[in-house]
DNA sequence: ATGATTTTGTGACATAAATCAAATGGCCAA
DNA sequence: TTGGCCATTTGATTTATGTCACAAAATCAT
């Protein structure tokens, strides 16, 4: 069980392939802290650019954005899961605020130390681009999992793939997540 | 006006920055070939594993899978654009076939030629990287354009967006992109 | 604990968009 | 050019889901 940053950073990098090796883990590492923040606490704002992104270790996270003055949420995220704004990675003002769900542990990563090295080690290079390129196949998959098909359908498949959403985060929170409104998922789940 | 197979593969190289060096472009070119195809062609078929993915020089293209024996249009694309499958290059099916909307010219790129490249040449990996990337960006703002929004914002949001998709595009097949029946388009347009 | 505030559920009603049906228009091949 | 096949439009009807209103339940702060 990781007790401190540098083994946190380590349980982390292991789920990558090809592995980095320890000069990538060198370089890497001062770029990247452990954090402890309570529920509510904001990593990331709508409308402004941050220089970092995040692991959450222990926690859990939503992204909303703001719609005729109701929140939609269109992501949450759990143990094991990079959150960030990939508008803000682009040097763009990230259109979410991201919000911890529950008092949380987070790895942090220096977008802007880290970019740089990039260029020189090509092993943090492919790393980076492996998270963006599972993200690009999670969009892919929400896509294709949401259009064109009906509440019912909606609801019932992100039960099916993601069942700990609905033991951890708001029903209300769920609702604008499916595209429903907060009253057809309660009957959808009356059943 | 680029006339043959180098020169369109620069052509097309020059838009990216940072610029591909000479030591870049000699490795790429064994792995790219121009090509024509008639209207209907098939580039990518549902349920296969292509190795090629296209750079669309003249011409459009279309993206589409089978929902309850429908076929639901999931992109369009025209000169200059990239078209391929981001579950092809993860070596998973295509859950999509791209198919041509117009005679077209194409630069195939050979993807299992490429990827090893990736990893003794940089420029290359952070010009596929940027591809990727930049279809993330898209694959973002299409969710964010179409969560919890009406047939009629839709709608207007493609026209003014992507105007040319209404010139050359069949309306049945735009109805499905926008997630709406072909008789709802028809009286949309009506205003 | 206790009340206050927030979240979830239920009912009645309104409405956007789908479906079904059919007419019109456009385009391609012989 | 002509017929035939799609694509598009228009009309009538149905349906899923939203909205509004309020009740019940759960959670939170004192």
């Amino acid at each position: 069980m990781p007790v401190d940053s540098a083994d946190m950073v380590d349980a982390f990098f292991e789920r990558y392939r090809p592995k980095l090796t320890e000069t990538a883990i060198v370089l890497l590492t001062p770029n990247v802290k452990v954090l402890h923040h309570p529920k509510k606490h904001e990593l990331i704002k709508a409308n402004q650019t941050s220089g970092y992104a995040y692991l959450l270790v222990k926690g859990a996270a939503r992204s909303y954005y703001l719609h005729n003055g109701t929140e939609i949420n269109s992501w949450f995220a759990f143990e094991n899961e990079m959150v960030g704004s990939l508008r803000n990675y682009n040097n763009l003002p990230s259109r979410e605020t991201i919000e911890l769900l529950e008092d949380s542990t987070l790895l942090s990563f220096n977008v802007n130390g880290i970019k740089p090295l990039m260029a020189e080690n090509i092993e943090i290079s492919n790393f980076i681009n492996q998270v963006i390129g599972e993200y690009c196949l999670y969009l892919e998959d929400k896509l294709y999992y949401t259009h064109l098909r009906s509440a019912r359908e909606r609801y019932t498949a992100l039960l099916a793939q993601e069942p700990n959403v609905f033991k951890r985060v708001p029903l209300t929170y769920i609702a604008s997540f499916l595209g429903i409104s907060r009253e057809t998922l309660s009957r959808l789940r009356a059943k």
